[in-house]
DNA sequence: ATTAGCACTCTCCTTGCCGGAGTGCTAACT
DNA sequence: AGTTAGCACTCCGGCAAGGAGAGTGCTAAT
């Protein structure tokens, strides 16, 4: 039924989605009727605009208005009639030197991306980094943090850092230290953290590992660091770009609602998880997203790989009235930066 | 002249001040007449009025509207009528609850009491740590992070956790990144950041550095690192608990500029540098802070300490009117939680 | 010095009215 | 049959007028 509708009327709903994406105001038939060239009469606009209201790719804000989209018109507009604008130059160009100079550990990197990609789109940028619990280890080391006090630092291929503290331990001489930390590290490298675990297990359970002290605190330090699982993370930037979109001007509700989810980050962790599977972009539009609080937010995203596994996502949140043709290519452009950023890595 | 004035006007300013602050609204010379139990009728009252307005310490939004506190009235009211209130015992558990949790590096624990302060401000809250620079090294490590990447890794007193990457550093084999490793952190144990330049220049130009390849790589990858000085950080938690402020609700134009100085952290770090050095609280009211874009806004804040040495500071931001006898010890004790924290580590 | 009384001012809310924008329907046209 | 011109209708937004309420400043009496 979708698909049954003719050529001229999916003409006219992409004109209606264009100028409402551009202006943020109900679309009239006379308006469409002269982007068309006059080929059509307003009259004849407005009896293709009842059909579309009916289908329910319309909607009225009040009888004498004109059309704003629904849901589902822009749902139709994103999946059939959108036509992608290609990025400038100076866009990619300037995402490219983002990338460059988040020199340092992997969160830099991914922020500084995230930071551009919300100003050039004017909305607010997500990045989800997954937990890291599938990703391989490249090294770790112990460290002295304090009496008593032991940091764990693992790094993972990509170049994520973490740290985890280890308390009441007792106090090692500095070259004993030292030899721990390397036996850990000769046991990481290569793994992941669920394999170094059960390796560590592994090795606790042999003979030797009552006898060699250095090797005992290695495995029981390792133990009691890894125990629990590394949580993902959540990085916001460019909060301030969506004060910029006119619908919040007025419903100071939306934007409190939309800025109290940011400060959740569970909620937008939910929000962005379906992108983080898939390898296709992903958008979802106002309700179909799963979040209660959030009916009229859009959200485009797209995971970004190591290889072969995904290791989190990045993505873009705003109002539904979004510029979709040049956001779309934008967040995809972003992932795949990312994505071969952390190629070499 | 603000010293001349006798006790009944001064009660009289301190009633306005503390009915705006709970109300958001003008205040009456009837109000405040009923609240100081008749003793004095709206008349007398309104006489006193004039003569506050007159000194620069009420202000009138139009002519028949009651009075709000000026910038100037706030401060009298701060520095002179203020009675603090003391903090519920549930309060101060909470706090220490969320120091206890941030058990992780620094960090960690500063944003647990920082977003816990926020929540029972009802105010967001901004953190800023002072660059590292001053601060005591407890250990550094080398880390292998990439192919021609190595990522050194700083452990300050106290619990701050830095790493730096190093790009283009031929590969080592791990046993000699170790010693690499361990030289340098024997060197850096114990130092501040540019006392272990100096040192490293030091050893550089002795003669054992140019035959000895451990100390030499050592060395040189020690003075790439940390070239330049490391910058300071700023956290801000509770955004959301800013919405709440009925001043906001109206003014959204007043929202919109908060919000986006909450972005640039350079910002923050003017609000909050004066808080720094100082011992006490200190309370910048409206025009007083020294940033042009924020003149209705509040900051109070209180510098914390590791040992002797001031290394950050935490505080509130907000609207003028604040509720400052509960808002004041709140931060207080805050920053002296954090003191303390940081003694034992 | 304090206060009662009163006229005055200003905001805010409601009401009513008008113009503009846009629709839906009908009847005529191709 | 589909298209279009014409027209009555609806609804919003802005504006002015009017009244209630809150609060003030001033004056005169205590």
């Amino acid at each position: 039924m979708a698909s049954g509708m003719d050529d001229r009327t999916t003409r006219v709903l992409r004109h209606i989605v264009e100028d409402y994406i551009a202006t943020a105001e109900p679309v009239g038939s006379r308006t469409i009727s002269k982007k068309m060239g006059q080929a059509l009469s307003p009259a004849t606009i407005r009896n293709i605009m009842a059909d579309l209201e009916e289908a329910g790719f319309l909607a009225q804000p009040h009888t004498s208005a004109g059309r704003i989209p629904t849901g589902a018109g822009f749902r139709y507009y994103i999946d059939h009639l959108l036509l992608r604008q290609t990025l400038a130059r100076g866009e990619m160009d300037q995402l490219h030197r983002a990338a460059g100079e988040g020199n340092g550990p992997a969160d830099e990197l991914v922020r500084q991306v995230s930071r551009l990609l919300s100003n050039l789109a004017r909305q607010a940028s997500v990045v989800v980094v997954s937990s890291p619990e599938h990703q391989v280890l490249r090294s770790v080391s112990l460290m002295r943090a304090g009496v008593e006090r032991i940091l764990l630092v693992t790094v993972m291929r990509g170049g994520w850092v973490q740290h985890r503290l280890i308390e009441g331990e007792p106090d090692h001489t500095g070259d004993e230290l030292e030899k721990i930390s390397a036996y850990l590290n000769e046991l990481a490298e290569g793994r992941t953290l669920p394999q170094l675990r059960a390796r560590i297990l592994a090795e606790l359970g042999k003979e030797k590992a009552r006898y060699d002290r250095v090797m005992g605190r290695a495995l029981a330090m390792g133990a009691r660091a890894l125990a629990d699982a590394a949580p993902g993370e959540v990085f916001i930037e460019g909060r301030a770009n969506i004060l910029e979109q006119p619908e919040f001007a007025e419903d100071v509700d939306r934007l409190k609602r939309i800025l109290r989810a940011f400060e959740e980050k569970s909620v937008i962790f939910r929000l962005l998880d379906r992108a983080m599977e898939s390898r296709a972009i992903q958008v979802s539009v106002g309700l179909e997203n799963t979040v209660e609080e959030l009916p009229d937010i859009s959200v485009v995203a797209s995971g970004y790989r190591q290889g072969a596994s995904s290791v989190g996502s990045i993505g873009l949140i705003g109002p539904v009235r979004m510029d979709y043709s040049r956001v779309i290519p934008l967040v995809e452009y972003a992932a795949g930066l990312l994505t071969t950023m952390f190629e070499d890595r």
